[in-house]
DNA sequence: CTTCATGCAAATAATTTGCAGTAAG
DNA sequence: CTTACTGCAAATTATTTGCATGAAG
């Protein structure tokens, strides 16, 4: 069988606790920035080393295992590459979801130039989030700053 | 007449020369890290300070001037705001290209929930450009670093 | 006049590097 | 055994803040 194991010593990373932690923790929770990586794993391995964590997200990237997200206005995020999806995120409660897309439909939305090659393609919307959008219109007059409803 | 001077002014903001010479930049070069807009301007204002290029591009920001676009990989760039367009980020040479897009189609290729409220759209491709892909093709065989063939 | 913006210096945050010790294959 | 990885400290790089002066409206 393929564990995660078996994948990183195939592409030439060694499977140490600290990789595989990460790697599960990304699987748990999808986008993450570097800190809140860090400060999910620190409390179950004290001696991790911040260092590591960007050790390891630039060598997983790098072997395409992890995608670097970047999120205009906020820190980049995390994720493990996964089928191509866009992404929606609040800008009241700071989450992040994934939705589905049809790649192909994005690319002939677009008047890409000819010949152009295109190996990765970022889909991003922000705005508000159905729970966030609801709370917004219940109290519309007030413009208070809103309080967080989701996890960041 | 609507001069920049006046649309600065009907929001708020004074029309320093900091902020003026600013805005000209990002209307000749498209997309400019800040550390480019920093180093465009110098020469020409030599007293100019590295914190109010931050205050600047932060003020023109939130009044909606000028638009943060993050790219997974780089360094921020800042770009006037126009209509809708997307990006396509070249991996070789670093350029960034302005590409027309059907913002209606980009939508309904993806998958948003019910209710969500979209504020932002972020579209970047990231590959190589027409000119980069066909030096690409030229010395296929050759697996060297490539040069840089256009501006960052 | 009054308020906002600039520029400087200093503080803080984010990321990278060098290296000795350690563990994975 | 050998090579790659970890963790630490230090170095860089990026961004923010406080404040006195100066300029715009």
């Amino acid at each position: 069988m393929n564990t995660t194991k078996d994948q990183l010593n195939s592409c030439g990373l060694k499977a140490t606790p600290q990789r595989l932690s990460l790697i599960n923790l990304l699987q748990k929770h999808g986008h993450l920035s570097i800190d809140a990586i860090y400060d999910y794993l620190k409390p179950n391995a004290p001696s991790l080393s911040l260092s590591t964590v960007y050790n390891n997200l630039s060598a997983l990237s790098q072997k395409g295992f992890v995608r670097q997200v970047a999120i205009s206005g906020s820190r980049q995020v995390y994720e493990l590459a996964r089928s191509e999806h866009a992404h929606l995120v609040c800008e009241s409660c700071g989450s992040i979801c994934d939705l589905a897309v049809d790649l192909d439909r994005v690319i002939s939305a677009a008047a890409l130039p000819e010949g152009a090659r295109i190996d990765r393609s970022d889909l991003i919307f922000s705005g508000l989030c159905p729970v966030c959008a609801q709370k917004r219109e219940a109290r519309s007059e007030c413009t208070a700053t809103e309080g967080a409803c989701a996890s960041f």
